[in-house]
DNA sequence: TTGTAAAATACCCCAATGGGGGATTGACAT
DNA sequence: ATGTCAATCCCCCATTGGGGTATTTTACAA
């Protein structure tokens, strides 16, 4: 059974030529090419891909934002990025969009097909110096972990409505005029909210409500 | 010129092996073997060492708290983190703390020479397992990055006492007695640190304090 | 040496915030 | 019917933050 490979890439050089290479390998199918991300949901179900080999700089829909999806939609499909960029902050948001390993476009081909039947065992195939740059990337940076699960801190509708406000720089007194409420039931429902979010003051409250995507 | 490794490994049996591997070897020599990490200023500037073999599990001062001192203290030291666990956030926290590489303490004694060698040489080494972790751990995960750059906020060495002050969760009143001076000055230095950082609470100011190792 | 700039000290006023309490009303469920 | 909970409102009080102004000390440069 082949691995059945998508590829997404905007230069057609690149790309036609990764068609062949994979169609020309016993073991590979290329069941689908594609320049941009545009249509990557309607592409993916046509072409029912194991491994999607992403390349990052695309017009329109980039590739990292694509993997973000797919990753979430098609927990299943592997998604390998490839670039000629090895920024290092590019790896990082392609490593958080859910990509399962990561090449550069200088690899030879047969490291290319090395990778694609890593990833499709399980595997997380990285070129050396993107692994140099992943290192070097998070090496004593302050990197801040927030919600790994989204939590549900069971704020009530009136509650949420007032962190809004909140959020957007209003005072006590603002929000009170806007929500048709007196300042001290604002100041209560405040109260309730800091006990439910587990803070203390108003920026932490902004912190962890737009960290946690409860905006 | 051989490469100069220190262990730093609770487990004396396996500090004995790699030990006897090292030196056994032609073009490595371990240079110091500490059970923990409690010393790791005198050991490391006693024992000069090229690469250092850490440990995570260890008593005391672990292997990620070690690391941190020693990339900041000794940037040229290479850190190759070895352990039992491939527990993800582990894997994470070691990258963050200025690992240059990571392998795993089931790895065959070649593997730890080579990835020895690896790190020497500037590159990353790291075991698929442990490449594997690192790849679903940031999977669609929320990631922050905070403060990429070490900025200097050009506090004043006593604008620096007061944040620590209320860092630790101290009222103006009371660093206002711990520093012998006024309320109202307490709250100037505050006003003051409150400028330079950029923010315009406590919490933002601790926040970011933390965050950005001015602790 | 003399200015000048920064740091440290101190005080004033006032608005906004946070934490503690208590209270009423209505809805909805057990 | 009883209890719980959300939503509403009020009081008290300490702490905080922002806006000033002002004096002294220190350090560094002209």
């Amino acid at each position: 059974m082949d691995i059945r490979v998508a590829i997404f890439e905007d230069n057609k050089l690149v790309r036609d030529a990764l068609e062949a290479i994979l169609n020309g390998t016993p073991g590979y199918t290329c069941c689908g090419v594609y320049a941009d991300g545009n249509s990557w949901e309607r592409n993916v179900k046509s072409c029912q891909p194991d491994v999607v080999l992403m390349d990052i700089e695309m017009p329109g829909l980039n590739g990292i934002e694509v993997s973000q999806h797919l990753s979430r939609e098609f927990p299943d499909i592997k998604i390998l990025i490839q670039t000629v960029f090895n920024d290092s902050e590019k790896i990082f948001h392609a490593l958080c969009a859910g990509a399962s390993g990561y090449i550069l476009k200088n690899d030879p081909p047969n490291k290319y097909l090395e990778a694609i039947t890593e990833v499709y065992n399980g595997g997380a195939p990285i070129s050396p110096v993107v692994a140099k740059k992943m290192f070097s990337f998070f090496s004593n940076k302050n990197v801040v972990l927030v919600s790994p699960e989204n939590i549900d801190y069971q704020l009530s509708e009136r509650e949420n409505e007032i962190l809004q406000l909140m959020i957007a720089g209003n005072h006590y007194k603002t929000i009170a005029e806007k929500s048709f409420i007196s300042y001290e039931t604002v100041r209560t429902h405040v109260k309730h909210i800091y006990k439910k979010l587990h803070v203390a003051s108003r920026s932490e409250a902004i912190q962890k409500a737009i960290h946690q995507g409860l905006h």
